[in-house]
DNA sequence: GAGGCGTGGCT
DNA sequence: TAGCCAAGCCT
């Protein structure tokens, strides 16, 4: 795979010497601890170092060891997670704790076979641990990774088929070396991030710009190639924030939509936007808690914009008159101020209690 | 194999 | 603005 006219270039080398020189400090390159490396890994899921770095010190704040995080609870570390998204890295990491613990004694498996074994860990993130904990030579294949072996190399087949994954497999096996497999796999990551960046590189720069398919043929836009398109789905969400003496009706999200685990209020999801309390005559919930109080609107309308959806959300705020007996279904439930805060809530219902000011 | 899953930054 | 992208994984 590797081409002809990569012998004796010392791609490996360079690539190597650009990393010693141009790297970033972070945190989780100071250790060899795969609980810390295991814990920064999952929260890098798609998501930026920048984004990605406060919720890093304050995990490890919070749960200094593999056995704090097993014994916390999954609202706890959902709530820690608050606001970094993709949810369900969050119950997985968690489920994953208590399985480290259990079933190996609070140490995580050494090879990248058995740590895919875990939830919550695949190809990339298996071969990362294995290679920065352990020195397995694996290669820890991410975003950055295609990037820079699509652009190196011209390789033009889809990353996100499993034809193209194999492809970029195979010459990533290659190129990996037996000394140090770890600081190697650093060195793509970092060099993808920080030099081969997606937009706009600044390839005058790069120290492989002379052994660059992308760079002679100018192709560093095109590269890597991502059929995928994703098609945003648009929602109307309408939510009632059911408001009595102080206290406020929570409830959580347990089906299979967004945000499972996560805590918001009653809501009606209708097909168009719905603008006046009598589009909710058809709900019993509504009718029956109008006759104790009075419903008027949030004026605000928000947009929340998800990678796959765009929802349209206007709020109702509903007060309950202090007397009266409310009949809650078994999901929702009032809750103070104070209870509130400790809940794990998405950004956008968050972002609403503080505009009422709670 | 394709769809689903958050939030924030950048252009 | 609207779209793309970011240390992917699960079903």
């Amino acid at each position: 795979m590797i081409p002809d006219h990569f012998e004796g270039v010392h791609f490996n080398k360079r690539l190597k010497s650009w990393y010693l020189k141009n790297h970033r400090p972070l945190l989780w390159r100071q250790t060899n601890d795969p609980y810390k490396i295991w814990l920064s890994e999952i929260i890098l899921q798609q998501t930026r170092v920048a984004q990605g770095t406060p919720y890093y010190e304050k995990f490890l704040l919070h749960y200094p060891t593999v056995f704090d995080l097993a014994n916390a609870d999954e609202r706890d570390v959902l709530r820690l997670w608050q606001g970094l998204g993709y949810y369900s890295r969050a119950r997985n990491m968690h489920f994953t704790a208590r399985q480290v613990v259990k079933d190996f004694d609070g140490k995580f498996p050494s090879t990248a076979a058995q740590l895919s074994k875990l939830k919550g860990l695949g190809a990339y993130t298996a071969s990362a641990i294995a290679s920065f904990a352990y020195g397995e030579a694996v290669a820890a294949i991410d975003g950055n990774v295609y990037r820079v072996m699509s652009r190196i190399f011209g390789i033009q087949s889809d990353m996100l088929s499993n034809e193209g994954k194999k492809e970029f497999a195979t010459l990533a096996k290659e190129l990996i070396p037996a000394d140090d497999p770890g600081t190697y796999n650093q060195a793509m990551i970092e060099f993808g991030a920080i030099q081969c960046v997606p937009v706009s590189p600044n390839c005058i720069i790069c120290p492989l710009n002379d052994i660059c398919f992308a760079f002679e043929f100018g192709m560093q836009k095109e590269l890597p190639v991502k059929a995928k398109k994703l098609k945003v789905k648009h929602r109307f969400l309408n939510y009632f924030v059911i408001n009595q003496n102080g206290r406020i009706i929570m409830k959580e999200r347990t089906g299979k939509d967004i945000w499972k685990g996560l805590f918001d209020f009653y809501l009606i999801e209708s097909q168009t936007p719905l603008t006046s309390p009598e589009d909710f005559s058809e709900d019993k919930f509504i009718i029956n808690l109008l006759k104790k109080g009075i419903i008027t609107e949030i004026p605000e309308l928000y947009t929340h914009r998800l990678t796959h959806q765009r929802l349209n959300v206007r709020f109702w705020w509903i007060e309950i008159s202090e007397s009266a007996a409310i009949d809650l279904p078994a999901d929702m439930a009032f809750y103070t101020r104070d209870e509130i805060e400790f809940l794990p809530k998405p950004i956008l219902i968050d972002t609403l209690l503080k505009e009422v000011g709670f």
